[in-house]
DNA sequence: TAGATTGTTAATCGATTAACAATC
DNA sequence: TAGATTGTTAATCGATTAACAATC
């Protein structure tokens, strides 16, 4: 699999088609076309090619693609396969939630457990994962060097924990926390989920519609 | 303030805009150039003065931009000022924590309540709101008009109540799901927050970065 | 074989960046 | 006034779309 130089956008929709694909693949459907899969994608044949074309040759000229296999490429490309290691970093609601109702996620990685600051969870468990004292979280990271911290404490202490994880060698965080993380010069990786900014995106489509009405 | 045709990349740079400002206001700062904003977010100003431009002419040549006016004008182009009504669909973990633990979320809408299956929820309160019976749910948003619903359900009743919350004239769905939800052919908003998809990018990162350091 | 559909090259479109006159 | 910085027009760059030869 080539991986050359591949933007941004390509790279965000891989997941929306790994996902259509698994939906596709639980239908019980074994093929598609590209100009199918692009009418219920709302995306275009040609990007569809395009897109998949960045990594290799997955189809095949007047049959298409062969869905079971297509996604376990996207799956090869996005590196679901790889034994990644994971731990929570807060396991408040938001935590939890990630931990126990989308099981889905964390069962794609090694998840090693969570870590909290409130003395009287320490010891117990989430979804069945130990919860460690935070003041413990640099030193296991160095020791089990984890890959992925998923960062849902709240916004104060968010720059701190950061520092330390960052000391300690993380490679990537996942960060839900609505602050700008900030990891120095470091390659260590963030992908945030800004839920504000997310619903304000909606409240501006809201606004818009209403102008539009008001205008006419 | 103008708005017209403008492109989705902007719109989702504003509400990074409007964060990065009330910083900036928080820490005492009064004007800023859209160099210096450039610097600080990683854009470039050209970029800055042609976002902006967009909406308007909210700077002054020599000075630069007013932290607190021009956060006062984002806030205005994205809607933050305009009262509309939301409701919770699904007070588990992940509805709670946004409820109580990102109050300041909902604290921009005016928030009704949410509405939950499970009986022994249905009369009790999150986040000091009430819960109720999730079977009045297309009753109450037709009878108080409401503009958008928060969905975090399990993935498996997602379709039906988005039905529901659409034939009862929602206007928007903020959808945790992570189901492609149909609306039909109706001018409801849905904006995703897909948690999976996120991680995804995640570890295609993780992944690069190792056949990179494979390769060398 | 004929029809369908790919992978890829070329054309188009849109978004970002650069340049600069206007002006505070 | 002189320096700084805007808003905007033009240039560049990159992403999407169209076209089509290759081929299953």
């Amino acid at each position: 699999m080539k991986r050359t130089n591949i933007s941004n956008n390509v790279i965000r929709r891989l997941p929306r088609y790994l996902r259509k694909l698994d939906d596709l693949h639980a239908k019980g459907e074994e093929r598609i076309s590209s100009g199918e899969l692009g009418r219920q994608m709302g995306l275009t044949p040609s990007q569809i090619r395009q897109d998949f074309s960045c990594f290799g040759e997955f189809g095949q000229q007047g049959y298409g693609y062969n869905i079971e296999s297509l996604s376990k490429e996207i799956g090869q490309i996005l590196g679901t396969y790889r034994d990644y290691s994971a731990i929570l970093v807060g396991p408040g609601h938001l935590g939890t939630a990630l931990v126990e109702n989308f099981k889905f996620i964390i069962d794609g990685y090694t998840f090693l457990g969570a870590f909290d600051i409130r003395p009287e969870m320490i010891g117990t468990t989430v979804g069945g994962y130990p919860i460690y004292d935070i003041a413990t979280l640099g030193d296991f990271v160095k020791e089990h060097k984890v890959d992925i911290a998923i960062l849902t404490v709240p916004r104060e202490p968010a720059q701190e924990l950061t520092d330390v994880l960052v000391d300690a060698g993380i490679r990537a965080i996942w960060n839900f926390t609505n602050v700008e993380l900030d990891v120095g010069d470091t390659d260590t990786l963030v992908e945030n989920i800004h839920f504000a900014d997310s619903l304000l995106v909606l409240t501006y489509r809201l606004a818009e519609q209403d102008d539009l009405r008001a205008a006419k």
